[in-house]
DNA sequence: GCCATTACTTACAATTTTGTGTGCTGCACA
DNA sequence: TGTGCAGCACACAAAATTGTAAGTAATGGC
């Protein structure tokens, strides 16, 4: 996600397709593993780096920084440091972000009405009725 | 994508996260190289596998195949295979991936948006006026 | 002086994703 | 007899992402 080489065929494959398509692109810009859950979690209130943390199970110091700093580089959040001993820093959604929201909750119902549905599906007998062969 | 080690923390975290939001379930499914451009493809009409290729340019035989599997496994597309030499092999979109694309709309009106933004900022001199410290 | 605090950084290791090259099928056409 | 076709499978290599463990800074409380 960081540091890339810029000469291979990933590499090259990924500018290719994020130029050709905004959706790609967007895509590109949340596809971290906790990028979305960051958005979500401050998607109600500016959230200091130590509330992120507690509210995000499992991540890492470093994944938060990472994960932080490119959503900062990549126009979706503000970072505020304040000049303060420990220090204290925090985090909102930028106005850009903000458009996103609608469209993550879309994301979220799809999500759960799929998922529910690939359960019903698993769970019925398989009978293989789609392939004429 | 394909085989993961179940045991380790990159996994757990995965699953964890996937079970508790329908959001990074989502985007679980749709988080590859080429996959939302697969299924943006067939959001037209049926489309057989080397019609796909030939309109991803720079995909692999392997990669397409790989995806391509996934996302039937994953319920979003329907693979027809039909008896013949040289074998035919057709893919559509299920209801439920019918669902997504306002969804993918959405995201690429958003993605060409935040770029036209983002192209700005860069183009303008640098503040940090976001910063209080 | 000693320690806890907070938001990181660094070096490293493990895991996952992506890509390359080869080969296979079984028939048609030369 | 040889070649091409289409949709893969396989073994392998390269690259990208994620995670672990150890630091660092300056201050306030004891």
């Amino acid at each position: 996600m960081a540091k890339r080489k810029i000469t291979s065929t990933n590499s090259i494959n990924r500018d290719n397709l994020i130029d050709f398509c905004g959706m790609v692109y967007a895509v590109d810009l949340l596809g971290g593993r906790w990028k979305l859950l960051i958005l979500y979690k401050l998607e109600q209130r500016i959230l200091r780096f130590s509330e992120l943390k507690k509210k995000l199970p499992g991540i890492s110091d470093r994944m938060l920084t990472l994960h932080l700093q490119e959503l900062e580089q990549h126009g979706l959040l503000i970072r505020t440091v304040y000049a303060e001993v420990p220090p204290r820093v925090d985090y909102q959604l930028t106005d850009s972000a903000r458009l996103l929201i609608p469209i993550w909750q879309q994301l979220e119902q799809w999500g759960l009405q799929h998922r529910s549905v690939m359960e019903q599906v698993e769970a019925e007998p398989v009978e293989e009725a789609g392939n004429r062969n």
